[in-house]
DNA sequence: CATGCGTGGGG
DNA sequence: TCCCCAAGCAT
């Protein structure tokens, strides 16, 4: 590698770089303007697993709402989950507001400017890290993400498939690091990889590294990097219930904190399995009604079909499951996606 | 180290 | 319709 492989990205970058609401321009930044910690913090941990046109809006939506990690820390639990509601991976929103909290109380409102500082608290780990130290504070840290590892495994021609290939992308990322403008380079690499170096069709003929690419030179950069295969998607079944009192509450309850959907709201229902099991005990004993369709969702790591019922409740229902949120104070954005497709069925025949 | 953990867009 | 994928982390 061409020791200059670093500033040809930057010089690329320079002209390239994506505008995303919490990022500083190439420019700005040689300028001496230093982006806001918090929101880099913050727009990392959205990013994680998501994209950043979905990512975007709720970004804008957390800085309007907490200003500062001093605001967010002094949230409420429930409005920082109903905020997040539909971004998923909801245990981002449970270790956001514990890493606030920390670094509000403990301190002092500032982030830790190293890895190893970082890496302590909730929700960063060696991806994230390395991100804030490199974006923040400008520290050579190398940042390795699913764009960093595609682009290595193309520069290199590398044919060892994910996972067990991360250690070597790794290094040789580790290698390209540079201690100039680390922070941009960190962004430019990735940048790269969601533009140029795509996963599907790559613009070879547009990259700053087209020369030194020996994936390019081989003709293997669109089938790089290999993967292990993945265990198909079993299906789960489920019951769901969408009860409304006489006064027009729902009933919802607050899932447990560990778990699928885990502090977020949804609707009482049975457990979600692949096995066939008896329907439980509904959570008010009433005259529910099945609903025609059912509700199709699919997790990380399942399907699921959800069958509904729904019922009136009378106004001195005492539910074995859940509390009622009264009509006024109910948000459908405030549940997570499969929830809110579960209302979005079931109100019709609730009004 | 393998698994659990969401969602929406694109091919 | 389906599969793949996206700035990963915790256990």
């Amino acid at each position: 590698m061409r020791e200059t492989a670093a500033q040809d990205l930057l010089d690329w970058y320079d002209t390239h770089a994506r505008t995303m609401p919490w990022r500083v321009p190439p420019a700005d930044r040689k300028a001496g303007v230093a982006p806001d910690p918090y929101h880099i913090w913050l727009s990392e941990v959205m990013l994680q697993q998501t994209t950043v046109a979905a990512v975007t809006e709720y970004f804008r939506k957390f800085v309007a709402r907490w200003p500062t990690v001093a605001d967010l820390a002094a949230a409420e639990d429930a409005d920082v989950m109903a905020a997040w509601a539909g971004l998923g991976y909801y245990a981002r929103a449970r270790n956001l507001l514990k890493c606030a909290r920390t670094v509000a109380s403990e301190y002092g409102g500032q982030f830790p400017r190293t890895r190893a500082g970082l890496e302590k608290l909730p929700g960063i780990g060696p991806y994230t890290s390395a991100a804030i130290s490199a974006i923040a504070f400008d520290q050579p840290e190398t940042v390795v993400d699913g764009n960093v590892e595609r682009v290595m495994a193309r520069l290199h021609d590398e044919h060892t498939p994910l996972p067990a290939a991360k250690p070597i992308l790794t290094q040789q990322a580790e290698a390209l690091t540079p201690q100039h403008r680390p922070g941009d380079y960190a962004q430019a690499v990735m940048d790269l990889g969601a533009t140029i170096c795509t996963p599907r069709n790559p613009a070879c003929g547009l990259c700053p590294w087209r020369t030194p690419c020996t994936a390019r030179q081989a003709g293997t950069a669109p089938e790089l990097p290999k993967k292990t295969p993945k265990k198909a998607k079993p299906v789960r079944r489920g019951i769901a219930y969408v009860g409304r009192r006489a006064d027009g509450a729902w009933l919802l309850e607050t899932r447990p904190d560990s778990g699928l959907l885990g502090g977020m709201l949804g609707w009482p229902g049975s457990d979600w399995s692949e096995a066939p099991a008896p329907p439980p005990a509904p959570p008010v004993d009433t005259d529910w009604h099945p609903l025609e369709g059912e509700v199709r969702h699919t997790f990380t790591h399942f399907h699921l079909i959800l069958a509904i019922q729904t019922a009136w409740l009378p106004q001195d229902a005492a539910p074995s499951a859940g509390g009622f949120v009264p009509s006024a104070e109910f948000r459908p954005a405030d549940l997570p996606t499969v929830m809110r497709k579960v209302f979005d069925l079931a109100q019709t025949s609730l009004r």
